[in-house]
DNA sequence: ATCCTCCCCTAC
DNA sequence: TAAGGTAGGGGAGGAT
């Protein structure tokens, strides 16, 4: 739910389809025939009540003249057209769209858009009271003497009804006003929260943040196309009928045309149509009320604008080439200006040097006609459906960059339909002006740099096609390398310090020069850019490859329990948010910004974070979670170990990476239960008469392939030590207590003080009361058994060699048995640390074949159903610390036919650990480029279970995972997939 | 040579 | 007052 505020996209589909009739409606009045303007363009109103004009007569003048009309009141509609509001209704509603009919008729006649200021019914003063607009009433008095007078014209003959009206029913109703008086102001006493600390912060935070708007909606848009996609099937594209009128293509051949579409300074735009009269005018999106608020801000006494400036021109001389950043240190932090900063400006605010970033406070100076505006983060995001909407009807070749933007692949669709490029072109974009109300700018060209040069020349609200005869050199040369794509402040002054800052300089000097200033990569791309190739494809279907959350505002924290808080709430955040990109993480970093120590304590800009050092650190996991749980408690692990005074902080982010496909580690636990199931019931054989196998193995299991328990585990395992190696299981099991995972970790104290069988009490409070009851009941039992066993030190000892019945789950929780893992409290950048984690990764790949499966799910099957996922998830988890012994591949052993064979022959099912064995070893193969050797193992493999195991489904579905195993690592390691020949011949379990 | 990790840079 | 997020690419430099 509090994710659905924030980023909107949790209703993606939903979302989607209740604005599709509206879109509709829209576009059928935009292409309406009886047409006369487009002077409503972008423009919607709801009329509440009876009007005059009417309600049916003012539906009429906007669908002629290219408004919208709703039938009833949506968030972003314009304008709500009323006479007198009744009060009950007034609650909840937004009192500054409130205007008179009269507005309508003025514009119609003026044939342009008023400023509908002197319309409202309502006003909001600058102290953000709202009050009525019409007449005074006795308590306003007390409030404010002045009180404007209602700007009625001459025109207005109805008004004056509409005044007594309202007046009367104020005059009848004093506490009544008094709600209308305090409604904007304290409908939400709770958004009061002003600083971390303040549990409704983040939410409030991310909800005024535009650029966590602009980030999560790019990203939502990547996934809606996505979706789109994936949902098409072979529906096609109706609306392409509609293209047939355009102008045909005299192209002849085939031609690749992209196009880079892209809506012009999109907040501006999207704020100016409920601000129609500022068009024209200066004007910029932003927090600061702009006026007086943004000129005299009170500045707290203990902040101090200059030495925080100083110290930040000082930390950023390096970056001062960056034109924004070096304003901001030469006029920002002026006296008592704004630092408020701003998204988006207009073309005009533009000319007069304003930039997005930039301080209100400063571009007043260079402009103190400058008109702000405030966010209307719902109608970006409507706006922004609406582009991606209207694009989608006509092809799905869209690649997502951002929320207002996006590259469009359109070869296929200008050769089948045979229509000239730039007629769809236009006839799209005056599509989406018209359901919008908003312009777009679009170029094409061959590729995705030149169709992003072409939007360049096109804007505004203009479009332009590069076309394929012109002289590229040419056209490149004069463009400064600042304006391509990966280009910034400081490539560019990079290269502007070796004498290079347009593309005619970069076309002149070799590869070789100018892969000595950047590097290899960077420098070809560079290169080839500046002769206008780029060989990039469009991406449609992005994969997330990390997930984080983050806020450097409003952190003020005073006591470690207010860190710690912050962080819960944090984790849950980017946990959502993984769970939401459907992904799993291996490796969980905290990014920490923290006080200079030369910085003033009070920031300059209000709960800003000021001069900062950074500081990260990360944890890397064995096994991929979602947990958030686990997550959480990592996060919070690592934030202790950083040992920083709470209130020194001033930012703190959470970036989840490694990610991996949530589906295939589920595929996985299924199998892996699947396994456990089989395997149980194999036990009881050994006592009961044959019965049933599972359902995915109808057919009885034959006296003579059971085996017994022991053998039964790994029999692959156990062949490949005849072979001449040493069981590794046994020896793991021998040597190494079961590491005591930082799910329980605690910090180096508590650990001291820890007795046996003690955990963090952090994981303890986060567990659910119920299973906060069990963990304590097993903890118990644990301690007792561990006392009365001498040996006992050593609990995962004891559950290799005989488990123990309830299980121990202590293995969990047991630091005695095992301290904690150092590399884990050592900060990122300890190369000791990174030395063991990089021993860690290599051993793990090593440890899927040999880990002791079997015990672990036998286990695992013993504890209580309900048991906490992270719980299992950790016992599930392998042990850690083993001897390194470098293990050979037995694939690559010249009898490894005869291993394969001897495995199929003997099992009936196979067991987990030797179906794990068979995966850590295949993926070596992949890792080591080995594809003829995977694909001989696999056809082997493969023809012995369709000639052996038949009927067999676990061995069925044992070698399907492993080839969809292969072929993602495949994916993922080499960019391609395997062509295996030989398949799985089973009727019974297809798919 | 190739990989991995920790950054920095860039874009919107 | 003010809401300074988020994802991806790639270089540097060390480990193997």
């Amino acid at each position: 739910m509090a994710r659905d505020e924030h980023n909107g996209f949790g209703d993606w589909g939903g979302y989607f389809e209740a604005k599709k009739s509206k879109l509709e409606e829209q576009f059928t009045a935009a292409s309406d025939p009886f047409r006369k303007s487009n002077l409503f363009a972008g423009i919607s109103i709801f009329v509440n009540g009876r009007t005059n004009p009417s309600a049916d007569e003012l539906k009429r003048i906007m669908m002629v003249h290219g408004g919208t009309y709703h039938h009833y009141e949506r968030p972003h509609t314009t304008f709500t057209i009323a006479t007198n509001v009744p009060d009950v209704k007034v609650r909840n509603m937004n009192l500054s769209k409130f205007i008179s009919a009269q507005w309508v008729v003025d514009c119609l006649e003026n044939e342009k858009i008023l400023d509908y200021k002197p319309y409202l019914l309502y006003t909001n003063q600058k102290t953000s009271q709202p009050r009525l607009n019409f007449g005074k009433s006795k308590n306003d008095s007390n409030n404010d003497s002045k009180l404007e007078e209602p700007p009625l014209k001459k025109s207005d003959s109805n008004l004056d009804g509409i005044l007594k009206e309202l007046q009367q029913a104020v005059a009848a109703s004093p506490e009544k006003e008094a709600k209308i008086t305090n409604l904007s102001t304290t409908s939400n006493p709770s958004h009061n929260a002003m600083s971390a600390v303040d549990p409704g912060f983040l939410t409030e935070f991310y909800k005024n943040s535009r650029l966590h708007h602009i980030a999560t909606l790019g990203a939502g848009f990547k996934q809606y196309v996505c979706e789109l996609r994936q949902a098409q099937g072979s529906k096609g594209f109706p609306k392409r009928q509609d293209l047939k009128t355009l102008t045909k293509s005299t192209q002849i051949g085939s031609v690749r045309y992209v196009m880079h579409i892209d809506m012009d300074c999109f907040f501006v735009s999207v704020g100016l149509r409920s601000h129609p009269e500022l068009r024209g005018l200066p004007v910029a999106v932003t927090h600061s009320k702009g006026g007086s608020a943004a000129t005299d801000v009170p500045v707290h006494p203990q902040a101090d604008r200059e030495a925080e400036l100083e110290l930040f021109a000082q930390r950023f001389e390096h970056h001062l080439h960056d034109n924004i950043k070096a304003d901001k240190v030469r006029s920002g932090f002026d006296k008592k200006m704004s630092l408020s900063e701003i998204a988006s400006c207009s073309y005009e605010a533009r000319k007069k040097g304003i930039r997005n970033g930039m301080f209100v406070g400063q571009a007043l100076k260079m402009c103190p006609e400058l008109k702000t505006i405030p966010y209307d983060f719902e109608g970006y995001k409507e706006v922004a459906f609406t582009l991606y909407n209207t694009v989608s009807q006509y092809t799905l070749n869209i690649e997502a960059v951002s929320c207002d933007e996006m590259f469009v692949e359109l070869t296929d669709l200008v050769d089948d339909l045979k229509v000239d490029v730039m007629a769809f072109v236009g006839y799209l974009r005056q599509e989406v002006h018209a359901k919008t109300g908003c312009p777009c700018s679009a170029g094409v060209g061959s590729n995705k740099l030149l169709a992003r040069m072409a939007t360049k020349e096109a804007k505004p609200n203009g479009q332009y096609l590069l076309d394929h005869d012109q002289d590229l050199l040419a056209y490149m040369a004069p463009t400064p390398l600042e304006s391509l794509p990966g280009v910034g402040s400081s490539m560019s002054y990079k290269l502007s310090q070796v004498g290079l800052s347009s593309c005619g300089d970069v076309q002149k000097i070799t590869l070789e020069k100018l892969e000595s200033v950047l590097g290899k990569k960077q420098a070809q791309t560079l290169y080839q850019n500046c002769q206008g190739v780029d060989t990039r494809p469009l991406n449609y279907e992005q994969q997330r490859k990390q997930v984080s959350a983050e806020a450097n505002y409003g952190i003020r924290f005073s006591k470690p329990i207010e860190v710690e808080n912050f962080l819960r709430q944090l984790g849950a955040e980017v946990t959502t948010r993984l769970i939401d990109a459907k992904r799993r993480t291996k490796s969980i970093n905290l990014k920490v910004m923290v006080r200079a120590a030369e910085a003033p304590v009070e920031t300059s800009k209000f709960m800003g974070h000021g001069v900062c050092d950074v500081i990260n650190k990360s944890s890397i996991l064995k096994h991929s979670t979602d947990d958030v749980n686990v997550i959480t408690s990592h996060v919070l692990k690592l934030m202790r170990e950083a040992h920083l005074p709470p209130n020194e902080l001033r930012g703190i982010g959470i970036h989840l990476s490694k990610l991996e496909d949530v589906n295939v580690v589920r595929k996985e636990n299924i199998l892996k239960k699947m396994f456990v199931k089989i395997t149980e019931k194999k036990k009881d054989q050994t006592t009961v008469e044959p019965q049933e196998v599972p359902a995915t193995n109808s057919k009885p299991i034959p006296e003579e392939t059971k085996v017994k328990p022991k053998e039964k585990t790994n029999v692959l395992s156990m062949l490949t030590a005849a072979a001449g190696r040493k069981s590794l299981n046994e020896d793991k099991v021998r040597n190494e207590p079961s590491r005591n995972y930082d799910f329980f970790g605690a910090d180096e104290s508590s650990l001291v003080s820890a007795s046996a069988g003690q955990f963090d009490p952090d994981i303890l409070a986060q567990l659910p009361d119920d299973i906060r009851r069990e963990v304590l009941t097993f903890k118990e039992e644990y301690l007792r058994i561990s006392e009365n066993d001498e040996t006992g030190r050593s609990p995962s000892k004891k559950l290799c060699t005989r488990i123990p019945s309830p299980p121990p789950l202590a293995l969990a929780f047991s630091p005695s048995s095992s301290p904690l893992n150092e590399s884990d409290l050592q900060p990122s950048t300890s190369k000791a640390a990174i030395a063991r984690l990089e021993k860690r990764a290599t051993r793990k790949e090593y440890e899927l074949g040999c880990r002791s499966d079997q015990i672990v799910s036998d286990y695992i099957e013993e504890l209580p159903k309900h048991i906490h996922p992270a719980l299992l998830d950790y016992i599930s988890r392998p042990v850690e610390e083993v001897p390194c012994i470098e293990e050979p591949n037995f694939l690559l052993q010249l009898d490894y036919k005869n291993l394969l064979n001897e495995w199929v022959t003997k099992e009936e099912v196979p067991a987990p650990a030797d179906v794990n064995l068979m995966h850590g070893q295949i993926y070596k193969l992949v890792k080591a480029d080995k594809m003829s050797q995977i694909y001989d193992v696999m056809k082997y493999l493969c023809r012995l279970i369709n000639s052996k195991r038949s009927n067999s489904c676990p061995w069925h579905m044992a070698y399907n995972h492993l080839e969809s195993d292969i072929q993602k690592k495949m994916i993922e390691l080499q960019g391609y997939n395997m062509h295996f020949t030989e398949t799985i011949r089973c009727y019974k379990c297809v798919g």
